[in-house]
DNA sequence: CCTTGAAGCTACAGTCACTGTAGGGATTAG
DNA sequence: CTAATCCCTACAGTGACTGTAGCTTCAAGG
């Protein structure tokens, strides 16, 4: 029934997950993956499971999870018997966080349109761009939109 | 002509364009700010000048620039009669990084929305969340979304 | 004049999530 | 046996701040 195991060094499933070999040996560091058995010269091994570990957490950092939010994944998804609504609400949350973010970007885009559209080959003096950046008007606005994600 | 300089501390010059003491101190450190004239006791003190010029990086920042592209603008709203493509061609370049970045949300949102909408209420052996992080199918799509801005 | 409390000062460490580098050792194909 | 490619550890660096410790300065009230 146990498959016989198949192992991967850590460029190849540091390739397989989408990462590279140093933020596989990151992970491992800060206890997202546990440490890896090694060869008799001390080289990483890694298995079915290991990988499957490491495109998860690829998978959730891609969505924009935080690194505290995967390891909480991770720990639900450890122990399948338990109720899921833990991992919903970290769900909901990077999902509300990710809304926020569009809300921003979509402004900032209308904004850059706005500086482009309006300057065409002039000089600084009246260059829109940097006219709309010394705008004092506009930074009230501006002041809203933090760094998120 | 001149008007009587009205001189800010450096918590109101910082409060009146929406950064933190520390920020605008660390803005004078990389040379994005002149080194401000101080008080007999060393306190730093800040002029109109100053303030729009905190002003202009604290709106080109929310406006998602990196420092770096800040500097470079600052560099060309100090010479006004030089032509301002360069201008136009750094904002283009955020803009088409934003718009980037939007389009990654978007596909996140719709993920995470997807992931929401097939959960309820279940085992983690069954949530929809921790699925869909664990499936390796999606792990390729995931893998374009990287971390912008 | 003196005190008090807020605000300022420097210098440095910490954040997040990696990424890069130096200087070596292991493994593998030919 | 050798050369190429991988892997190892340890640590520094990134961007853009933010926080902390331990001071000093300043403005207002008594």
């Amino acid at each position: 029934m146990d498959k016989t195991e198949n192992w991967m060094t850590i460029g190849q499933v540091a390739r397989s997950a989408g990462a590279k070999v140093q933020t596989v040996r990151y992970y491992e560091e800060i206890g997202l993956l546990p440490p890896a058995p090694r060869t008799a010269g001390g080289q990483r091994l890694y298995d079915e499971v290991a990988r499957k570990r490491l495109a998860f957490i690829r998978h959730a950092r891609g969505l924009g999870f935080p690194l505290e939010a995967v390891r909480e994944l991770l720990r639900l998804a450890d122990h399948p018997e338990a109720p899921c609504d833990e991992a919903d609400l970290i769900a909901a949350r990077q999902l509300e966080a990710v809304e926020q973010r569009i809300a921003q970007l979509l402004s900032l885009r209308h904004e850059l349109g706005r500086m482009l559209d309006h300057c065409q080959g002039d000089r600084v003096a009246r260059c829109r761009v940097i006219e709309t950046l010394a705008d004092h008007s506009l930074c009230a606005e501006a002041e809203h939109l933090g760094a998120g994600l």
